[in-house]
DNA sequence: GGTAGACCTGGACGC
DNA sequence: GCGTCCAGGTCTACC
């Protein structure tokens, strides 16, 4: 079935899909020559392959299956979190006019970081992505989505991301030995089994109003998330005044400011400390000198 | 509060 | 084909 989105004015659906690597994440989908696909879990054993392009009007949404009115509500609800469709960036785009490395961003309509369909996604995504290569984190989670997830009725191999439950329910040395997560496979069962106990509330941290400096408390307390995985969850949930340092980051700057000397998470957070709440904003989609010379 | 060492996997490299 | 080294954040123990 077919069905057209409302995008805020200057929505740019390309953006987000680019927006981090995410989209190359099962169960994401990059569609050609434009859009995104996802596999949304609609509940613990219903799973329905969503396509998703823009249109002058808006964007053109696409289920393989019949959805019912509350299943289609529920996709709503999925897409329009995943895709930031409810996020602005006036003041953002206000100051990033201003600063040459920054300032296509208001113009291409950069900003909203691409989401997964929940929270707790987010998280073991973003666990899955803490000491090892990119390849390292595509090989994880798409043997957790292949092992662990729910198919779609039209396709057995088409699965969204497995639910807490259904992670819960595999013991720490059998997501280990299956999936490859190594000594991560601890911190992602604990998470799972709190998420499905109820001891963790993701979505009570999702919705939070508390100031930033308390939310990322709350996320350092997940076994797992550390200062680089807190800031990006953070830059997810929409709070920027984190800096997501990682070995990546440091390269960046020393590239950028201190001619290819090793500099520090110091060095990383001074470059971008006047941009206040928006820093990690204009540290992720600021005009690297290290990204042009790479792709020549 | 700061620091060292362990954690785990897979890619690169030398033999 | 095998062994060794290294990269990548976080945790724990220790000072």
């Amino acid at each position: 079935m077919k069905w057209m989105l409302k995008a805020p004015s200057s929505y740019s659906l390309d953006a987000v899909v680019q927006s981090h690597g995410w989209s190359q994440l099962d169960p994401f989908q990059i569609l050609e020559p434009s859009g995104l696909s996802c596999v949304i879990g609609l509940s613990s054993d219903v799973a329905v392959r969503v396509s998703v392009s823009e249109r002058k009007r808006g964007l053109a949404v696409s289920t393989a299956a019949r959805l019912g009115s509350r299943q289609r509500a529920r996709v709503e609800e999925s897409l329009s979190w995943m895709l930031g469709l409810d996020q602005e960036f006036r003041t953002f785009y206000r100051a990033a006019r201003d600063e040459p490395k920054l300032s296509r961003i208001p113009k291409e309509g950069w900003g909203r970081m691409l989401r997964s369909a929940t929270f707790f996604e987010d998280v073991v995504k973003t666990i899955l992505t803490t000491n090892t290569t990119w390849a390292g984190t595509i090989r994880m989670v798409s043997r957790l989505v292949n092992l662990y997830g729910v198919a779609t009725a039209g396709d057995d191999h088409l699965k969204a991301f497995p639910s807490p439950e259904r992670l819960a329910a595999a013991s720490p040395d059998e997501l280990r030995k299956e999936t490859g997560l190594g000594y991560r496979a601890p911190y992602v069962s604990a998470l799972a089994e709190g998420v499905a106990s109820g001891s963790i509330d993701l979505d009570a941290i999702r919705e939070s109003d508390l100031p930033t400096p308390e939310l990322r408390k709350l996320l350092l307390s997940l076994k797992g998330v550390g200062p680089y995985a807190a800031a990006t969850l953070l830059m997810l949930l929409g709070r920027y005044d984190y800096l997501p340092v990682d070995s990546w980051a440091l390269k960046l700057v020393s590239t950028e400011w201190y001619d290819g000397e090793p500099v520090g998470k110091e060095e990383v957070e001074s470059a971008f400390a006047h941009w206040g709440e928006w820093k990690a904003l204009a540290y992720w989609f600021w005009d690297w000198e290290l990204l042009k010379e790479r792709s020549g």
